[in-house]
DNA sequence: ACGGATTCCACT
DNA sequence: TAGTGGAAT
């Protein structure tokens, strides 16, 4: 649901930036040949020419749209030129798009925080970037301005019959009675049209635009005007466009609630909005929707953009329709296995080209039951924690889905040991990995890392015996052996049995020294289900060798993208722990460091100055932890969010940050005094929060005050 | 018989 | 937490 973010005076210059269908623009860069013609991207040739999901605008002209069938593009514009997506394991492969999009992303993120909205469009901030043009070399001073930045479209500049459109922009841009927020969007305009050019340039890409004081104006116009456009809201336009807005076309109102508004309360418009006070839409919506709707049918938006260039998941999905509804266990399966290749190739490149490990695997199936009355009831969705290697996946997978199963049909049909039909039909599989974290690196990072991830590291640690047996066992294949990450497959396609419960759950917890055991046990990985998280250090280190040998050349490159990764804060939770293991200790263990050369030099520069200090007992350290927290609830988080912080606005490089309110105080008090002031700066000082949200503001004071914890 | 395949978010 | 539901592209 909408969640209100109160602003006052937003003279933020924000932009939206949208492709202009994309997935066409990708196949014709492609295929050259098509360019300038009416063309659509189309999946599953099979059926009726197949579902069109990307219209090129010279066929939009002929009236195709999207989610008609091949067929009938061709009816309606018979010239139409029809281009399969990709197919890989025997469904869709958007991976060309995704990394399409990654290729504006890059461009689009160098002048300000850049947040990646879907696949094919982004928000930026140009606050900052604007500003200091404004301040160094205004609009005004220029001699001649972008003939991009000419064509834009101003919201409520009149243009009088017999004017040049272009002269009036112009002028707009270059007023100089205009108030500092005009002039902020005046600068924006040229950023934005400079930033198209750019992607113009080095992808080949249109793409439109939106420049305005927030996020939802600016999502807002950049449909505006497409293809390859760009269109601005001052504020001053914003009630004029507001007003008359049919409620629907806002983004978030496009659904039940869009419905609700219309059918319950009349509002068609926004502008209808207006005449609601605050507290009857909260009455009928509920706090936080009441005032986001108030809000917003004043153009009032406060939502940040967060600097996220990034996916904060990955799923790979296939719908098995009608008749091809999955009927059998091993069709299951097949499908599944499928499925977890690809996310697992996915993770794989993440892994490898972003340093971020996936931490939680779920997966998610639509089912129907011909039988039961209850055909309705809905195939749960289950998770577990993520084990990397394709087979593990796979075998994760398949448990969750045999448990999903179990539940949806609900005892009785167990009989049916697999392969007989019995009633029901899987319409549609999908599984995604999710809470992905950068790899840590630096310090406290790995030891909280490792502390909240794994088990079994503990055990690696500890006396050489236990190093190498269980160590080893616990590598997924594929990946200790270096480079051939990619080539693992096959899960025993033996168990079409439903599983006996052991099987995946007592088993696969690995041996643990008893005194270990009870410190930890009760407070690390093992979930309800008793699903154990393996990956070992030696894993990481495995892992981490194997995508540094392949990318040791772009570690600095691939660092800019993280600017600001991770940054946004987990809500008002904060990290509990029960000890930070030594890390020196881990350094002993794990040499050679794995990491590219920034991280571990300074690690070892860490690790050199703060020797005694940073060994720190897990007894007492847990204990004045566990004295520590207002909440009495002893159960450590993983460690979540952290990043590489390349801070946009000072400049800092390849600094990991963790969440503020994530960072474990005891273990910054331990550290040398430089890195100490480093993590306190990292605290960002002012991020708007949304009114409902309590806020950890008071509490990070209180983390980062000068209270002793040893 | 759902346009798919994704992704993200808020609520409980 | 894990699981559900809604929304958007």
């Amino acid at each position: 649901m909408p969640v209100a973010k109160p602003e006052s005076s937003d003279s933020r210059v924000i932009a939206h930036v949208d492709m202009d269908c994309f997935y066409v623009q990708v196949e014709q860069r492609k295929q050259p040949q098509l360019r300038g013609l009416p063309t659509a991207v189309v999946q599953y040739n099979e059926w009726k020419g197949g579902a069109l999901i990307a219209v090129s605008y010279e066929a939009r002209k002929f009236g195709v749209k999207r989610s008609m069938r091949g067929a009938e593009a061709k009816e309606v514009c018979p010239q139409i030129q029809l281009v399969q997506v990709p197919v890989a394991r025997g469904k869709a492969d958007l991976n060309g798009y995704r990394s399409a999009g990654s290729e504006v992303v890059s461009i689009l993120s160098r002048r300000g925080r850049c947040e990646r909205a879907s696949i094919d469009e982004v928000y930026l901030d140009l606050t900052d970037a604007a500003e200091t043009m404004l301040a160094e070399n205004p609009p005004q001073s220029l001699e001649k301005i972008d003939e991009e930045a000419l064509k834009s479209h101003i919201l409520g500049l009149n243009n009088e019959d017999g004017s040049d459109i272009k002269e009036n922009v112009r002028n707009w841009i270059n007023r100089h009675s205009a108030d500092h927020r005009d002039k902020l969007l005046a600068c924006g305009i040229l950023i934005v049209a400079e930033l198209r050019m750019q992607v113009l340039k080095e992808t080949e890409f249109t793409c439109s635009a939106g420049i305005a004081h927030n996020k939802m104006l600016a999502k807002l116009a950049s449909g505006m005007n497409k293809p390859s456009q760009q269109t601005v809201v001052p504020s001053s336009s914003v009630n004029g466009l507001l007003n008359t807005l049919p409620i629907r076309k806002m983004k978030q109102l496009g659904g039940k609630l869009g419905i609700s508004l219309q059918t319950d309360m009349g509002v068609n418009t926004v502008g209808d909005l207006l005449q609601f006070p605050e507290e009857k839409l909260q009455e009928r919506y509920g706090v936080n929707t009441g005032t986001w709707l108030w809000n917003i049918a004043r153009g009032i938006s406060g939502e940040a953009v967060e600097g996220r260039l990034l996916p904060k998941s990955h799923g790979s999905g296939k719908t098995f329709t009608g008749p091809r509804a999955l009927k059998t266990v091993p069709a299951v399966q097949h499908w599944l296995n499928q499925l977890c290749e690809e996310l697992s190739e996915r993770l794989c490149s993440d892994l490898d080209q972003n340093k971020r490990m996936a931490h939680t695997l779920t997966l998610h199936a639509r089912a129907y039951k011909s039988s039961d009355s209850d055909s309705q009831k809905k195939f749960p969705s289950k998770s577990c924690p993520l084990r990397y290697g394709t087979a593990k996946i796979q075998e994760d997978a398949f448990n969750l889905f045999q448990a999903g199963l179990r539940e949806y049909i609900g005892f009785y049909g167990v009989k049916t040991q697999g392969n007989h039909y019995s009633g029901w039909g899987i319409t549609s599989l999908s599984v995604s990995a999710s809470k992905i974290v950068p790899i840590p690196s630096g310090t406290c990072s790995i030891a909280k890392y490792f502390h909240g991830q794994s088990t079994s590291h503990f055990s690696s640690m500890q006396p050489l015996d236990n190093v190498n047996g269980e160590a080893m066992l616990l590598l997924p294949p594929g990946v200790h052996s270096g480079s051939e990450c990619y080539s693992e497959v096959n899960s025993p396609k033996a168990e079409v049995d439903f599983p006996k419960e052991e099987s995946w759950t007592e088993d696969t917890v690995p041996e643990l020294d008893l005194q270990e055991q009870k410190d930890l046990s009760s407070s690390l990985s093992k979930t309800q289900d008793g699903f154990t998280q393996d990956i070992s250090p030696s894993l990481l280190s495995a892992c981490l060798e194997q995508s540094q040998n392949k990318q040791e050349s772009d570690i600095t490159k691939d660092e800019g993208q993280f600017k600001s990764e991770y940054n946004k804060e987990r809500k008002g939770k904060r990290v509990k722990d029960k000890g930070t293991p030594s890390i020196l200790e881990l350094f002993k263990s794990y040499n050679p460091y794995p990491f590219g050369s920034s991280f571990s030099q300074e690690l070892k520069k860490t690790a050199e100055g703060t020797d005694a200090r940073l060994t720190i007992g897990l007894e007492s350290k847990g204990h004045s932890l566990a004295e520590q927290s207002e909440v009495g609830k002893e159960k450590p988080m993983h460690c979540s969010s952290s990043g590489y912080g390349r801070d946009e606005g000072d400049g800092r490089r390849e600094a990991w940050s963790y969440s503020i309110d994530e960072i474990d105080p005891s273990v910054i008090d331990e550290l040398p005094p430089e890195i100490q002031d480093e993590i306190k700066a990292w605290v960002h000082p002012h991020k708007w929060r949304p009114n409902n949200t309590v806020r950890r503001g008071c509490k990070i004071s209180h983390y980062f005050s000068p209270t002793k914890k040893s």
